[in-house]
DNA sequence: GGCATACTGTAACATTGGTTACATATTCTA
DNA sequence: TAGAATATGTAACCAATGTTACAGTATGCC
């Protein structure tokens, strides 16, 4: 583990804290699409994601969805840090959008830490500070932007988070994502296809004014 | 200074601590309406709220705004925080909802602070814990709600904070905070009045159903 | 009092997005 | 390979919200 640990944290923290990382770690691979955290659930360790890339998504009273964003290597999340200021339960899903590695810490380690090492108080008020513009950059997309911009960010994003222009998504999982209904996708995806922005086959869309 | 101080953080901070925040902070009163802060303000000191509540908002590329939340007597501002982050200018426009008594902080104190008092550190931890609660509130609210229940929450959060049944407001400014338009606004809050929820009068509205 | 300004009410219409319904196409699986 | 399951395309319609236009009313100010 010292090494993925070495080459992705090296230059944020210290070696007496890097040791420490390695010795109550816990190293994990995960699959896509692997539940990592769900609404309610108990935070009893905080993930410092390695490699491939996680979405945070929230809920409705209907059990619909709602894509926040998505957190990548050398991230961790949030929403676990706050387990500590006696919120106990996360408020948001986290799925491994891509095959996952990554690093659980107990979070009794959390607040150890923080009065102990400089570079993780760091680390952990950078976390929120990203974390913070990414809720206000969601806000944004919401509330700013129109179903067909909104969709075309989407499919940029998550070509960025694939490091591949090509998706594989349906309509009906953006629909999901996105909070909307799976006709009104396949619509304005056959527009912005008609538009020349992408290409839609079956099971995937190729995004081609990246 | 030091009576108010004490009188609303003297539970959460040390004595040291008080007396520092009262050697180096400066207390300051503005009225209604005052710009505490703007999109883009170079951010040199950290609010504590004394009492009064402040609006907190984000603005589109065209100049409209969108209400995020209101912070009231007992909190800071989470969004100056991260000026010791490297981000320098503010994301966010802060404006006095009410007459608002605040102490504010230089901000080469806060890290200071950081690692000589963990009653500091929990309260900056605690902040963002609940801005990023607050801003997952106007997601929900954004996403989820149509604009007639949007409407219906904002004047009774907008009657919590003035501790008043009955708002100062017109429907344009009504309009401004939820980023759409004066005659929408309108129509929905004639529809409210006939459901018996408010009572419209000339630059007011009473909340019937708080 | 009279004029200007700000605020509210409302109609008519446009646009966006949500819903229902159904046809067609592709893939999976027994 | 037949039938089931999944994915996509599209029309028709509805509901919510945004836009334009204008009338009426209250308030402030000279």
């Amino acid at each position: 583990m010292i090494t993925e640990l070495k080459e992705n944290y090296g230059y944020l923290f210290e070696n007496a804290l890097l040791n420490e990382i390695n010795n109550v770690g816990t190293y994990k691979e995960v699959p896509e699409g692997f539940l990592l955290m769900d609404i309610g659930d108990y935070i009893k360790s905080m993930p410092l994601l390695v490699s491939g890339a996680v979405k945070i998504l929230r809920e409705d009273d209907k059990g619909d969805e709602l894509l926040l964003y998505f957190i990548e290597r050398g991230d961790t999340c949030a929403m676990t840090l706050s387990c500590c200021m006696g919120q106990k339960k996360s408020e948001i899903r986290a799925v491994a959008e891509t095959p996952t590695k990554l690093i659980m810490i107990p979070v009794e380690k959390m607040s150890e830490w923080m009065g102990k090492y400089k570079s993780w108080q760091n680390f952990i008020l950078q976390s929120y500070h990203d974390r913070m513009s990414e809720l206000l950059e969601a806000i944004d997309t919401i509330a700013f932007l129109k179903m067909d911009e909104r969709l075309l960010k989407y499919l940029k994003d998550k070509a960025m988070v694939n490091h591949n222009d090509v998706i594989n998504v349906t309509h009906q999982n953006i629909a999901f994502d996105l909070h909307t209904s799976r006709v009104v996708i396949s619509r304005l995806l056959k527009s912005l296809e008609n538009a020349g922005k992408i290409k839609l086959n079956r099971n995937n869309i190729k995004i081609l004014d990246l």
